[in-house]
DNA sequence: GTCAGATAGTAGGGCATCCGAGCTTTTCTG
DNA sequence: CAGAAAAGCTCGGATGCCCTACTATCTGAC
């Protein structure tokens, strides 16, 4: 899933928009919505650099996710609704993944040692190297955001904390 | 499509994988990874609050977008490619959007005066009106971004520049 | 103990996004 | 000016995300 190439036009459109907005509703919502349309754009632009870098190994950022929840779960093993709710993706999205994983032989689907309803999706070997490998991808490259220095990203979580906090994320202080 | 239901855990899971980051690879490449990973969430939260204030609308956010678009273009009308270019989407999402928009009334396809490979999204009178009254919506409720102060937006927008620059996206200072 | 309600997972449908391929039309080149 | 190259749009396929059923299973109330 590879980013849109850069057109790399002369003028800036997000702050384009600002200046519309400004000019049409004045200047109290012009903030909001710059910021919006900007974090928008930057999550755009960074899932497609992750995506890049993950595509050599068959994964996906999301599969990636996936992989790593199960790399630090003691048995590599968990239900795939408790996948769901840690990820915070709803639980028809999760079978779809863990189709995918399964098919790329990362997780395989166990039966749950009590409850028959109940499906566990462990993590292969393979599953495991691979989470590996793309983590030191993921790592060297510093998860795309080299261009802000570690203070910045602090700051960037305390931001969005605000706002995952509206989503009712639970972000314990 | 309205966002995933709030499940209030105890701990916050974002923290939680960022510790076990640090266990695993030190303090270096965490903050990068709780940075984008805490982007990627607040954006799902943010997406899933606008796409319910839109709903009603029978509108996205993408889809609002090119309303807003073609709202401010003088004549109200652009060609597909244009459209793509200055959101950033590939040419065949532009064809996708335009159909629904199409089909829900707010635009419709002409030809080109003089070009006949292009073809132009011009919005109509109930699509003008539908940005008029959706804007309204989204600002009254600050985009959804109400958490925070208007001071906070502009830093956010500040930082997630930097993010934009590194996709292509040309930001003037 | 039995049956209603809650839970776990999946199938099917819709939307947004990408890519590659293909068609038409325009523009450029020799 | 004729043929090659580029541009503009669409189609089919893939992934990810959501929602609404639906089935199977478990739990709890009576």
């Amino acid at each position: 899933m590879p980013s849109v190439e850069a057109t790399n036009e002369q003028i800036d459109l997000l702050r384009e928009a600002r200046r519309q907005w400004e000019e049409h509703w004045g200047e109290e919502p012009a903030p909001a919505m710059a910021a919006v349309t900007t974090l928008m754009r930057a999550q755009q632009i960074l899932m497609g650099h992750l995506n890049d870098l993950l595509a050599p190994f068959d994964l996906t950022f999301a599969r990636y996710e996936v992989l790593m929840l199960l790399y630090f779960t003691r048995e590599g093993a968990l239900p795939l609704g408790k996948i769901g709710q840690r990820l915070q993706v709803h639980p028809t999205s999760v079978t779809s993944l863990i189709d995918r994983l399964e098919r790329d032989g990362y997780v395989e689907r166990v039966a749950h040692p009590s409850d028959r309803r109940t499906t566990l999706a462990r993590l292969t070997v393979a599953g495991r190297n691979t989470a590996g490998q793309a983590t030191k991808i993921l790592n060297e490259d510093k998860f795309g955001m080299g261009s802000l220095p570690p203070e910045s990203h602090e700051e960037l979580v305390l931001l969005l904390d605000r706002i995952r906090e509206t989503g009712g994320d639970a972000v314990s202080p």
